[in-house]
DNA sequence: AAACACCGTTCACCACGGCGAAACAGTCGC
DNA sequence: GCGACTGTTTCGCCGTGGTGAACGGTGTTT
């Protein structure tokens, strides 16, 4: 999502239908103007003159919490796990089991619910869950995703997260 | 809750443990530095020299945004332990020690009824109860929580505090 | 004050099982 | 036939639950 660049005070109309929009936006505010008082998570504001590179990190970061607060990847009929703009190809059984796993994104997914879905007639073998779920592991980190091990419970998908652990 | 001032990057290793805190936080960059790329709304930065009251209404913003975060920490059905955002899996005798601390989160919880929640046909040992307490610490410390001791009492689990016990 | 019992923390160790990962082999489609 | 997909075996790490022991703090008794 665009992060939209308002004059302030000078453009609060149009600030005000962004706001009501839920649009990310950030305030360019001149020499003497007090600073903007809403802590709405999606709005920042800078001082202008500015340093460019300063604007760009303010925007750059109102752009990453508009894309963080709509995580929802999704399968489509072809087997592409799609997310965030980007997509990769699935092999039917990755296709299956990522399906599943979107479905109760963010929440674990048993062993025994992924196998069924994968192999309706019978899992080949405990290992093969492991398998393929390494090598869906392996797709799906270039689109900044992740399974972890809940041991002995499932599996869960989320956005890839720099610290360990917790997780 | 009150928002830390930090040098950046000269501070970074006290960064890194307010970011796993979840303490409101804003970094105090000089003339050189490159912005920080964290999306994390309780995060921000100024430039130095600034503004005095371009200042304080950053810090201002951070702890409205810090005061309408609550922190309610959970014990989904699958051994997750949630807060802010961010969870830790448990084993199954931890989730158990975790869900009747949670119940009465903030509040001495007696190690009776600790042991009769996590093992109903009897504790194994004393010492037993002991031992994964310390194993629960251990984890939820990555959650910026902590449990406390009464002694002779029980045990409370909250918010982990910086280290001047308010008792 | 010293001795003592009590309470709690932490560590080392063990047995067991879940899970990861590589390597190999068979199959299918272009 | 080549490459992608799938299944299997094998090996080994590490999480988990339990136990004993050493250590230390606290309040009570003598």
């Amino acid at each position: 999502m665009d992060v939209v660049l308002v004059r302030w005070p000078e453009e609060d109309t149009r600030l005000q239908q962004l706001r009501d929009d839920g649009s990310p936006r950030l305030l360019l505010l001149n020499r003497e103007s007090a600073p903007p008082e809403s802590a709405d998570c999606l709005e920042d504001w800078i001082r202008l003159p500015a340093d460019d590179r300063d604007v760009r990190a303010r925007v750059a970061r109102l752009a990453s919490r508009a894309e963080t607060e709509q995580p929802a990847p999704q399968v489509d009929r072809d087997g592409l796990l799609r997310y965030r703009g980007r997509w990769v190809a699935l092999s039917p059984v990755e296709g299956a089991l990522a399906a599943t796993l979107v479905d109760r994104f963010g929440a674990v997914v048993g062993r025994e619910t992924l196998a069924r879905r994968a192999w309706p007639d019978g899992t080949p073998t405990r290992n093969a869950l492991d398998v393929h779920m390494l090598r869906l592991r392996r797709r799906i980190a270039a689109l900044g995703m992740e399974v972890r091990t809940v041991r002995s419970r499932g599996y869960l998908m989320q956005a890839a997260q720099a610290r360990a652990d917790a997780q």
